[in-house]
DNA sequence: GCAATTAACTTGCATCTTGCAAGTAAGTTC
DNA sequence: GAACTTACTTGCAAGATGCAAGTTAATTGC
């Protein structure tokens, strides 16, 4: 009954997960820009292991060889329910500056807000689907 | 936007909050035993960093004074629908002991399942709903 | 009723992980 | 081709974790 906290329990990872599905980050400078705070070393080694586990993919973009994108795999697009849980209990339990009602809504439309994450990572959709509140 | 990891981010927490859960552990010494292998000193600190965070009680019992038995606070078991999220994605893509055809009936009972551990938990059913694998 | 046992920690110390600041290497723009 | 940008890497200090060995209070065994 492993809920996988060797790769997923540390302070960051689930966070690079969720910027990736829901705030439309793709390359190493927007996750340093961010406003995580996440120091480089640490966001290269994590970056790494997600990619070893299987969660993300990292490719080199044609136009400009420089950047790297980083994008979710299948497996890693299939922890949209556990983030999305997470987001609806931390909006109900814990303050945060998140819009009133944001959590009911969330609740009700589980479904579509799933199906929304998940097409937005077919179609690549670079738009953010929430802001970082 | 938050997703609460400055709580939850770290190892053994939400593997304590899965413990209390569904495998019915309620003393430290349970933990101790339970082949988790977290460290007492790691141990006591977590679990009351989870009762500041209003996530689990510590309540001395009345039988053995010794003891202190520690709960799940509705904030923390409203953590079930995540945990289980998470199980279920545990099940399917890391290799794991878990019987055959266990994500699939998961998934397909998410209902029932978490409407169980709500009632484990309302009427204190002190029995594991889950084994260890 | 007192010694042995048990439960829940605490302490000291070594090791591993994290964070910060500065540096580097490769690709791109001016 | 010099300046800049992107994605890192490195060195080191500080913090977190893990292990083993206490400590304290409550309970049990005789």
């Amino acid at each position: 009954m492993s809920i996988s906290l060797e790769t997923l329990g540390d302070r960051w990872s689930l966070l690079i997960i969720r910027d990736l599905m829901v705030r439309g980050l793709r390359t190493f400078k927007d996750f340093q820009e961010s406003g995580e705070g996440i120091a480089t070393n640490i966001l290269a080694e994590r970056l790494t292991r997600l990619e070893v586990a299987g969660i993300i993919t990292a490719t080199r973009e044609e136009e400009d060889r420089r950047r790297i994108s980083y994008r979710l795999t299948q497996k890693g697009i299939e922890l949209a329910p556990v983030l999305l849980e997470l987001l609806i209990w931390g909006v109900r339990h814990e303050k945060t500056d998140a819009p009133a009602g944001l959590a009911r809504k969330l609740e009700q439309q589980r479904p579509e807000f799933l199906k929304e994450i998940k097409r937005r990572w077919r179609e690549e959709d670079p738009n953010p689907l929430l802001p970082r509140f």
